[in-house]
DNA sequence: TAAAAATACTCCATAGGTATTTTAT
DNA sequence: ATAAAATACCTATGGAGTATTTTTA
């Protein structure tokens, strides 16, 4: 049995001829005939009844038309939904993410992408960092954000690096820090400190980077959501160092730079060698261009 | 595309392996390596990720494959009932019978038929003779019951007869006829009778034969059923005629022989030239020896 | 290095074409 | 008589095979 023989078939019960069905398709009027023949012969059955002068449907011939029918439609939805993927109209991404996603560069791509591909539908996974590698690379995962992958990790994942951002101190504006230009990370070991708890990666970039200037602060507080945080700060519960762009400046935040700069390096990972959907290709060549400018 | 292609592609993801596909299949491994790409090339994307050891199905070839699962799933369900309607375990027949059908020789064919193919559904539609004939040219019907056609029908029509059935005077076990061994149509005259209705063929079949031997009963009664038509007689409303087989010698009824006899002649009617279903072909087989007997 | 997929090329089965015959109205 | 389906026959596409090369773990 044949795609082809069917199709001929429903086309020649629908118009009842084969001479016209053989117009519509067109082929010559003995291909179809013969296509039909064959798929009778194989039947076992008589699906038409040429006796008459128009070509009518036996009993059995309607029921296998009915059937018939559903699967060519069917056949048909396929190739559509094939058609919408190829053409970006619909997708599936699932993008991995740490509580520190909501920076500029990332949000920026995010949104940019849904812009161009608005019927591509994005998923996110909140997990710390261990576990979104771990997913990528079961292929749970079509990307992840990470910020300063390790030499090692990146052997293992291609990399498309993101816009760096600058890391600020963190105080509420009546804070005696607030009115200062800059400080240096040395200067902090008095404050009382709200970080993100330890296994996010952040608070794990942020504590080499103190460990290396040879000063740690005392940890006041720990938390999982960037937004908390943030609001402790403004009431003045305590300090912290965040990515410039979460710092709402026109609030009860200030943003006071470091010397020397700290800077964060976020970068958008997949895994080597994985083949990419059709959406995924999108997003990564969005993300390459973006990494470009 | 062609269902080949779409099998072979099945069997490639469910074993994900070429050769272990064509094995199965009972093909060589380049064949199905062909089938698939020629598959993916006509789609223009990949389905199989071919790059690990392992075949694996790409993100869209996951959906192409839960779709052309149901669509193959559907073509499995499809040529099973095919067969099913070949081998008599599935079909329908529709069966335009009058009320009189209830006589021994159609009751008999119908239980021999239902005993032999109990899976073929069979439908009955009750109308008079004019509506049935319509119904039979209108392909409405498989097959209809009738009485005594006239030639002009018989030509139209094909016709298995069925056992001739005698006649009776039908009347109260108590009614002063049930004494006698046989009457004539003209001893009647003066009975009341109850008939069935004037557009049923029964009826006019016995207006024919009183008309032929000019004595023309009054008729008191007209019903459309025949049970009641007998509970009436029972009751000694009246006296009828009716086929020998429908009379119950054991109850209030009896039954006398006409002189000259009078026979009813039951037959199968059905379209000429019309294409007949397995069911049908089954039937009239039956009824074809039903005749012959 | 071994197993699996891709490639090269050969063959033949068959889909489809043209021309013609048969059939049904 | 005419329109439509079936038949006959021919051509060429492409599916399947064998043998071989390439690739991956």
């Amino acid at each position: 049995m044949e795609l082809r023989q069917l199709e001929y078939f429903l086309m020649v019960s629908d118009l009842a001829s084969f001479t016209r069905a053989a117009e519509r398709l067109y082929v010559s009027q003995p291909a179809v005939t013969n296509a039909v023949r064959s798929l009778e012969e194989e039947l076992g059955i008589q699906l038409l009844d040429r006796s008459q002068r128009k070509v009518t449907l036996t009993a059995e011939g309607k029921i296998f038309h009915r059937h018939i029918q559903n699967i060519m439609q069917g056949i048909s939805t396929t190739l559509n939904e094939i058609n919408d993927l190829k053409s970006h109209n619909r997708g599936h991404l699932v993008i991995g993410v740490t509580p520190l996603a909501g920076i500029a560069s990332t949000s920026r791509l995010l949104a940019e992408f849904r812009a161009a591909y608005p019927n591509i539908n994005i998923c996110f996974a909140e997990h710390d960092v261990g576990q979104l590698l771990e997913l990528l690379h079961a292929d749970k995962l079509d990307f992840a954000f990470v910020f300063d992958l390790t030499e090692q990790e990146r052997t293992r994942l291609n990399e498309l690096p993101l816009p760096r951002e600058e890391l600020m101190v963190c105080c509420a504006r009546r804070h005696a820090l607030s009115r200062r230009n800059s400080i240096t990370l040395a200067e902090l070991t008095e404050e009382s400190f709200i970080l993100m708890e330890s296994t996010c990666l952040f608070r794990q970039i942020l504590v080499k980077h103190f460990e290396e200037a040879d000063s740690m602060p005392p940890v006041c507080m720990e938390i999982a959501q960037v937004q908390l945080l943030k609001s402790l700060v403004a009431e003045n519960a305590g300090i912290s160092i965040l990515p410039e762009s979460l710092i709402e400046h026109d609030g009860n935040l200030s943003a006071v730079p470091l010397t020397p700069s700290i800077y964060l390096h976020p970068s958008v990972v997949y895994k080597t060698d994985k083949l990419l959907s059709h959406a995924a290709q999108a997003f990564e060549e969005m993300a390459r261009k973006g990494a470009q400018s």
